[in-house]
DNA sequence: CTCATGGTTCGACGTTAATCGTACTATGAA
DNA sequence: TTCATAGTACGATTAACGTCGAACCATGAG
């Protein structure tokens, strides 16, 4: 019974609907203050104050103190695979119970999933990275950038070089939810999902993780990585 | 709030420890009783009954009535992967408070995941078939076996034609908890697993997950699948 | 300094849910 | 048929925990 690491503890901790609520919302990969998670579990300061503590205690998130403000993000990109995960297995499990609702479908569409996109937009980029050869497959859930790629982003306008210096790998898969296919996540997808941002093409609907993609915005994305392309064949 | 699937109430249903404790020893791949499973919980039939409906409505587990007996399994691969997840979060999240029991070393060397080879033999084994280029990295988590490996398995005593067949994925990576980094799972590596025991070449301990090696099943299952091998340069 | 705001602590309330004892049904063996 | 065993149903008890009101610290603005 004691075999491995108390896996009751922490699945307890995602179990609670507050705390859980206040989970998904830190998946945008935004660092959010006490009050606003509150709002977002529709719960009073106090509790949200003692279910922040569980969860920083649990090592779920961790917590960044800046003037009066203290702001909680999750702690790392693992919980963030793990609460993706449950998402997985909770839209097949429970899929009798769960209608999609009216939001539905935009989530599905375009979304972002910690820090990166996700949805049908991101699994089609994760193919084009694929189909058009700008990135091969690596040990674990990791890929290497091969120098078309390479090229690509940085026409695109994301400074790759500068990004490659952390320790986070560049690209790395990540099971979508709702079409149950990968999409770019590592530090490029996070890159990519920012150069999205500076140029506008999409914003991010207030306190929801849903993309709305502007018509050029979209036509762009498809454009510029070539969404539609046959494979290459160099 | 009500963004996706409701992760919160299947965190909740791992979350209480009898419940947990059933899942995790059904991890081995095995069903097993409502009794076993009692047992295996610390608490009585009663209790246990109660929670295996829970699990069964929650779509966790399924359950197969034979005579006056219910076996009892996981759902599908996709639970089993949300264990281990869970696992690897917990064993980072929480490592200050788990010390690694005595038994822990064995578990980390080799064990059972679900139903297929896991620890270090298991991630050296998946690390074998890419260095040999014997599967090559396709969709999602899963991959594709090349001519090379499909002798490689068949020569080992791998019926690869008939477990074809099956809906399953061949050759699926898993993440490992206690090494963080993939073992081969999927049809083949279940089939290996199979061949392991058939063999002789391990046993698994009673009621644990834990898979006792003998010394001549260990060094037949690195020579055949050439661990220590450079990488392949056809 | 004074006040407003973000966040925490404490205590009490109420609901939930895990647990088990007892009683019951169903399957299989003798 | 009779008995033993696997599993379930129901009800009562108990413990845990989420929740909020009120009071309390800390930071920053005027």
């Amino acid at each position: 019974m004691k075999d491995g690491p108390n896996i009751a503890a922490i699945a307890a901790m995602v179990g609670d609907p507050a705390r859980a609520n206040m989970l998904t919302a830190l998946l945008n990969g935004a660092a959010l203050t006490a009050t606003e998670l509150a709002l977002e579990a529709n719960v009073t300061k106090q509790t949200a104050s003692s279910h922040l503590a569980k969860l920083t205690a649990g090592g779920l998130i961790a917590v960044e103190a800046q003037g009066r403000h203290k702001y909680y993000r999750l702690a790392d990109a693992d919980v963030a695979g793990l609460l993706e995960t449950l998402m997985g297995v909770a839209a097949r499990a429970k899929a009798l119970r769960t209608r999609p609702g009216p939001k539905e479908p935009a989530m599905r569409h375009a979304r972002v999933c910690y820090d990166h996109l996700a949805g049908e937009l991101g699994v089609q980029l994760f193919d084009a990275f694929l189909k058009n050869k700008w990135m091969l497959p690596g040990p674990e859930k990791t890929y290497a950038l091969t120098k078309l790629g390479r090229i690509k982003v940085q026409t695109f306008g994301v400074d790759i070089d500068d990004i490659e210096k952390g320790a986070r790998p560049l690209c790395r898969s990540c099971l979508d939810w709702s079409v149950r296919r990968h999409h770019l996540a590592g530090a490029l997808g996070a890159a990519i999902l920012d150069e999205i941002f500076e140029r506008k093409w999409a914003t991010q609907r207030r306190s929801s993780r849903v993309l709305e993609f502007t018509n050029v915005g979209e036509a762009g994305l498809k454009r510029v990585f070539a969404f539609d392309a046959p494979p290459a064949s160099p």
